[in-house]
Order: structure tokens, then sequence, then C-alpha cells
DNA sequence: GGCAAATAATTCAATCGCTGAACAAATAGC
DNA sequence: GCTATTTGTTCAGCGATTGAATTATTTGCC
């Protein structure tokens, strides 16, 4: 909704080219179908011999390959549907949480091709030690995706706290981390990127940031402003706005788990009252339903509520209505102020969902002004709690998309 | 912060000359002296020879003039300063509010040159009556313009209240208005608009938000991304995030007013309960401090209150207290969830700042997580009441700058 | 089976706008 | 008055898009 449609730079005689090799594989990417380059000339407005060259550009740099001609019903030479390459660069997607580190790779395409996960317990683990065990996992994925002619081109760390531009993880309170200085301590070992001018090394994100972008990117293609609410032990929010992420002035948007739900409330480590995070967090949640706090891992905890919400245990029931009645508090004030009509319930709510979003929509609808007049749709996320780190490995992956010319330049 | 850099549509040859077109001339606009075009070729990154083709077309079009040197200090050839003109296409802005009507022009160099206010209470009068005399009002200043060698290019309608895409006022309580159609309202009186391609003849917006772009485009330059509420008898917030405006899905976003402070609190007419209008709302306020409600127009309360505080009235100043307070707790909440650094007290608020910012910034170092390594900034709107109107009129003569090949085309 | 219509993709001269270097203009300092 | 310096213009060259013509390939009809 910008004003200004011009590139922050000059627009140089190359950067037609780019601009259009850009626009031209974008097509590509975001067709449900294979198109033909008379399909993309129509769509983008470019004539057929400009989009003949420009895909022939993207042809020879393997980002694009001809697929089987696709149906079609009149007469006339058959089109050749042009798809995205399943082969050539591709994103290395890495998340430290509190009980699991995870690693993926994820295709031009935005197929995951690779995915590990292992299961460990970091609380007590020295931040380089967390490190080094990822770039290990992260080794063994890089050399499968070289098996099926992959090339790793940038990659992109969830971490669940605070992150500043230059990658330091300012604060991670619930794995303990404080002012860790991420690419220092992953530049110590050996180089798994292929450098590409255009995309970085390493992006170092907020986990939930990173899981709106996972939701935003999934298969089938869902609404391009919304929230995406992570309830781990924080409760963070990933805010999409007209299908870019919002990151705010130093990066640090989404503390949702902060706002005041009840302002003489609760104290909450942060310093204020009433935060929605001491009614809705995971810790929160459990200790109403009456499970003993700390007991498993979180995720063990949280399959266990829905367990007993599944089984009508009512101590359940009432904690998840009580987080539920304080999240929509929390939500239907979100909704006022940024006009969204989607809400996604990622992380550990997607699996409690079903008994979470009556109570939220139960709030919306009575304190957002225009709910009567366009419904707002609330929904757990669909990635679940992959999403963070296909959400980073896509997002390294889509920065080729926007810039190709970038991949082009580097192999000639 | 999206990845795509692209323009929305195809790259024509064209387009070239028109994206450098607008870079250069946002560059003399932004500019805090006159620029030579040696410095804007440094500053863009074009050539010298493509930077003077550019300039020439800018000066054939009359959107830019020369101006006397600049004072330079070494040797060399003076350069000639370049600057917008002062003649040519102009914004105008409008505003219907509760008890006035304001009609002014903005040129390109974001001057008011004329300005117009008519104190009347509009809450009896007819939406159509209300729009024929902010007509009136209109095409005297049309007249002006014409007088000082302005041409109008687009108007801007401010009104307190939600717009849909048609630019019909959907609800507008505090005036009465109920989906009044005002395009089809305006369109039967004789236009005052010159159209230009790529400039809309009339949009009509929310006043909160085009407040909030008038505080932008101030002088002196601030930031780029802040929360700009607008305290009248509703409140509404103009939120700008990397400078431009987001509106949401809708264009209804900037709710700010019925954000919930006291969930289970005094029952607000959206149907919700504790919003912070009932807490910060103009009548909270007035109605806490002992004066009697509906006494006077808005504005006239507000000075009173004003004077009372300064005064030092015990009353006046906890009510400012608690409304400073009930808006610190939404603000820190907002601030949470986007990252802002900076929000800047407009509409009724502007005038009782002094009183309001201590309680508001008292609650954003309690409460937001990120206050400790950054402070947030809270400050007086510097535009004040006249913000929605000359916003308006700069939202227009902004996409001339952004736009300047519509308005070359059309003049030859 | 053969032919016309239809659709896809390529080829090529023309054109538009940027580039880079040379050149002209204008001033300060010596 | 001369030189160094900076500004701004001119011009041949070039890359990318354009639009029309051409080639390629299939369907449908007689």
């Amino acid at each position: 909704m910008s004003l200004t449609h011009a590139p922050a730079g000059a627009v140089r005689q190359g950067s037609l080219r780019e601009l259009n090799l850009a626009l031209v594989l974008g097509r590509i990417a975001s067709a449900d179908r294979p198109p033909s380059r008379a399909d993309l000339a129509t769509a983008t407005g470019l004539t057929r011999a400009t989009v003949s060259a420009v895909v022939e550009d993207l042809l020879a740099g393997r980002l694009v390959g001809e697929s089987d001609p696709a149906p079609r019903s009149g007469a006339g030479r058959p089109a050749r549907g042009l798809v995205l390459a399943d082969q050539g660069p591709a994103g290395l997607g890495l998340e430290v949480n509190v009980d699991y580190l995870t690693v993926c790779v994820v295709d031009l395409a935005g197929q995951v091709r690779h995915r590990t996960v292992r299961r460990v317990d970091l609380r007590p683990v020295d931040p380089a030690d967390a490190l080094a065990q990822l770039v290990e996992l992260a080794g063994a994925a890089r050399d499968d995706a070289a098996r099926h002619g992959l090339t790793l081109v940038g990659a992109a760390l969830a971490v669940p706290g605070l992150v500043d531009d230059a990658g330091v993880v300012r604060l991670a309170p619930n794995l303990g981390w404080h002012d860790v200085p991420v690419p220092a301590l992953l530049a110590e070992h050996p180089p798994l990127i292929e450098q590409v001018p255009g995309v970085p090394a390493l992006v170092v994100d907020n986990e939930a940031n990173l899981a709106a972008l996972g939701e935003l990117h999934s298969r089938p293609p869902g609404p391009s402003s919304f929230l995406h609410i992570s309830g781990e032990v924080g409760i963070g929010a990933g805010i999409v706005l007209d299908g870019a992420l919002f990151r705010g002035v130093r990066g640090w948007s989404g503390e949702i788990g902060h706002l005041p739900v009840h302002p003489e409330g609760r104290p909450c480590r942060c310093g204020g009252q009433g935060c929605l995070e001491q009614y809705a967090g995971q810790e929160a949640i459990v200790s109403a339903a009456g499970l003993a706090r700390a007991e498993l891992p979180a995720d063990t905890a949280t399959a266990r509520l829905a367990e007993l919400a599944r089984a009508g245990d009512a101590d359940a029931l009432r904690a998840l209505h009580d987080a539920g009645t304080a999240l929509g508090v929390a939500v239907a004030g979100v909704v006022n102020l940024l006009d969204l009509d989607t809400v996604v319930l990622g992380g550990g709510y997607a699996a409690l969902a079903p008994w979470l979003c009556p109570p939220v929509l139960a709030e919306i609808s009575g304190r957002v002004l225009t709910a009567a007049w366009s419904p707002v749709t609330v929904r757990p996320s669909t990635l679940g709690a992959e999403a963070a780190a296909v959400g980073a490995a896509g997002s390294v992956v889509r920065r080729i998309v926007a810039q190709p010319a970038g991949w082009l330049a580097r192999t000639g």
C-alpha cells in the first residue's frame, strides 16, 4: 500500500532485466499450475518475445524447468509448462528450541526435501554446544541435499527470543540464552553455504516470526494478512501484513504475550502486571488444569492436556476455556488495532485449537467493532510445530525467487 | 521490508524513465536543501547524463524549478539548485468533523497555501448538506489556488469514522452518519479537480489515518514508524510503518479506542467491556474532572480542561492522570506488539500532552519488555488539530511526487 | 487424408533510455 | 591571467524491450 512504487535505488539499464527476471519467476512460483510462456506474457503484460528471452535466462540458470504440457482444450500448438526447478538452490532452515533441534532443507518450489529433529533438553546446554549439535545435523542435511542436486545458498535460524540486527540473541528466557553472538559462534564451523549475491548466508530471527512466514507460504495459499500466534512457554506472534512480515523498528514486534489483559492482575516476569502470558501461557494452562508443572517437556504437557480435554476432564476444559478467554481479549485488541481478518493458532496452541477457538471467537465477536460486518477467522496452523524451521528455510529460497539475478550471475 | 523489490506489474521500456523520474523527484522532495544535478547523480547512483535528461523532463513539466545557487565552499562552476515548483499541481484536503469543516490546499513542496475553517455543529445537519457546505468552501479554495498558479489534481476527505473501499462512510457515530455514499453525493456538484492519471479524484479516509500521514510528512521529518493517536470523542490511531500508513485488510485499522484496558469494566457502546474509550475518551476525562458533559464543543472542553490543569485543579489533574494511565496500558500493549519507538499524541490529546505523557511513559516503562534497551518517545503532535486536513491534501500531492509520469503525460 | 484455423514460441529490425567519456561552462585560488 | 576544480551537456554505443512477421505444432472439419 506504499505510495512509492520505485525501488529504493537507481533503475539502471540492467535493472530492467533483473526486475523482469524476478517478475516472471515470481509468476511461475505463485501459479497453481505450470504456466506457458504465453500465459506469462498475458499475466505480466510483457510481450511474448521478452518473456521468451527472460525464460531462456531462467532455463540456462537452472532455476526453472520445462514440464509435460498441461492438458488444454482447444486447438493449437501445445504449450510447454514451466515449473520451478527441483534442483539448484535450496534453503537451510534451523531451529533451536527448549527441548529440540530441527534442521530442514526446502527447495525453490517450497518443498521440504530433508528434515531432522533431535529431541534434547537444551536448557542445561551451553549455547556454543547447542549450536555445534545443530551444525552437525546441518552438515548431514547438506550432504543429503547435495545428493538430490541441491545447493544450500543460505540459512535461517529460528530461536525463541529477541534477536538484534546483527543476529545476536539478546534474550531467550526459556532457553536461558542472553547476548549469544550466534553468527560468531557459527563462523567457527566450516561453512555449509555457497554464497550467492543478494542472499545472506545466515539470518537469525524470532521463532514466531519465522513460523508466521512458514504459514504465509504454506499450500494452499492463505490470506496475505494475518496474525500467527505461537503458544509455547511464552506467547509470541508473527504479524503478516500484505504478504510481508512486519518486524517493527528494531525487529522485536509480536510480543503479544505481554499485552495486559488484567492490568492490575498477576505480576509478570517482564515487570508488568496481568500480562497475557500469565493467563494463557503454557505453564499457566497446565497448572490451572491441575497438572504438575514442569512435569514433562512442553509438547508432552500439551499432548496430555489435549488428551484430558478430549476425555472431558472438567479441570482441563475450564483451564482451556479461561486461557482462551484471556487470549481472546488480547486478540480482540489486536484485531481492532490492525483490522486483520485471520488469526492462526500455532505452536503449542495448534493442538489445543478445538478448545481455544470458541472462547477466542466469543471475545472477538463481543469486542471487535467491525466483527458484525465482516467475520474474523480463527484456525489452527497447518504446519504446526514444523512451521518455524520450514518458514526459515523458505525465507531463504524466497530471496532467490525475488532476486534471481544474483544466482544467475553466480553460475554464469 | 518486503522481499519483492519488483513493481507489481511489468517493467516495460518506458517504465524505466517513469521510475527514474519518480526517483529523482523524490530525492528533490526529501532533500533538506536544493540539490544540484550532480548531487542527485551521486545520491541516486544514476549518471549525471541521465539525471540531466530526467531533470529536463521535470523542468519542462513544471514540477521543479531552479533556485538560486546554494552557497558552496570550494572552487568550480556553481551548481543550480533544484526545488519543487511552487506552482502546478496541488492537493485539496477536506475534513468533516463534529463541530467544524476544514478545507486546505497544499502544494508540491508540502506548503499549506490555503486554509479555511468553518465552525458549525454538524450533528443535526444532513450529510448531503454538510458536504454541500464543504464544496462551497472548496470552490473558493480552488479559485484562490488558481490565482497562485495551482491546479487541484485530487482531493482527500477526512471523516471521523469507518470508510469502506468505495469511499462510503459506513459508520461515523459521533457525527451520526451511517452508510453515507460520499463519492456519489459529491459527484452531484460541479468538479473542482483536474483529473491526472494515477491520482484519484477523491479519496475518503479515516481522520486518524490522515492525521498520521500529516504528521509523517511534517517538517522537520520525524521517524518513519510511529503510532499517532487522535484523542477526540472517540480515540483513533493511525499506524505508520516504515513510512507507509497501515490500513488493515479492509481499511479499518487503528481502532485503539476499543482495546480492552479493564476487561470486566464499564460497558462500551461497541458491545465490549472496559474499552479504552471509556477511560480516556474526551467525555470520560471531562466528566471525571467534574465538568458538565456536553457543555461545549469538544475543543472548548479540552481547552477548559487544560486551563484547569494548568491552574492546579486537583480533579482535573486526577482525571488526566487516570486517563493517561489507561492510555498507557493500551499503548504499552501496542508497543509490545508492533515494536514502535515513537508515540504521537494528536487531536484533542495534543493540548493535554503535558499531563498525559508522564503516566503514559510510566506504563510503558513498566510493561514494555524492550523498554529497558531502547526508550520509547511520547510527544504531542506538531500539527495539532490541522493534521487531518493537511495530511489529506498532502496525500494527494505525494502521489504526484511518487508518480510524476502521469502529470507529465497530461501536460505534454 | 488433407487443409484451414488456432495457439505457441522464435526471429529480427526498430526504438527507447541509460552509460561513459569527452567537452564546454563557470568559478576560486594563486 | 592561468590552473585546478566542479557542474552540466553532448554524443556515440549498447542493452533490453517492442511489434510484426515467421515458424512450429496441434485440433477440427470437410
